[in-house]
DNA sequence: CAGTATCCTCTATGATACTG
DNA sequence: CAGTATCATAGAGGATACTG
């Protein structure tokens, strides 16, 4: 998998189009992350820069209840690392973001068409 | 596909474990449902009896922005279908349906052992 | 370093009633 | 039949400040 960079996650990121989430908005991203290898909380806030501690914390929190994470797995070892289910999700997740891309022109299309039909609509009303 | 019955879309539903969702509640049914073939509105209320007229329309709206679904494709036709990057997207939720059902125990067993978890937490805390 | 605590706003969803 | 309109509530997520 291609390493990821911080500028990966900004507001107008692809992450914006993806046609499926997980619960939490960070929750994916973070799966990427750690798909990287376990990290501690400092490095994944390095990661993902646009996120509050906060944040971080809730969707940590809940991908660990899920069983996708754990924190502190090896003993001895960094933070948070995904577990063998995680590393399952994370399969499919990818081919996710595999798909968006795929058919990104569709789906970019497909949403300026309908802005495009709603603004005409506006216009008509008014 | 294997056909759906009402019964499938419970309260306590396998949906509600799926660890990867749409934008909206009903949208990933609702993209099921439409598997099976162009459909009026009222045959979608009667497969989905838990939503109101109201969130039926607005997953309908969200699935047509996005280019999943179209109004009256053909002409002469029945109400709601999908288009092909919708059966493009179908394909790939479907996967997601079977990655849930191969892991259903261990989603499950996850759940439960964090909320014994918090369990034991609060009542050590009271 | 690794979080927790507060305050605030916006959205999703439900329940219910109404309309061409 | 195929929706729209209104009211009300829970939770998501952002911003900011604080703690062991």
């Amino acid at each position: 998998m291609r390493r990821l960079s911080p500028e990966t996650f900004d507001e107008l990121c692809p992450s914006s189009m993806l046609p499926i989430r997980m619960q939490n908005k960070w929750a994916p991203l973070l799966m990427r992350v750690l798909g990287e290898g376990p990290q501690p909380f400092s490095e994944l806030r390095r990661a993902l820069p646009r996120t509050s501690a906060k944040e971080l914390t809730r969707a940590l929190r809940s991908l660990d209840r899920d069983g996708f994470i754990t924190r502190a797995a090896d003993p001895g070892s960094v933070g948070y690392g995904l577990t063998p289910l995680g590393q399952s999700l994370l399969v499919m997740l990818l081919d996710v973001y595999d798909w968006t891309a795929e058919h990104w022109d569709e789906l970019v299309d497909a949403r300026e068409r309908a802005d495009r039909a709603e603004q005409a609509q506006a216009s008509a009303t008014s």
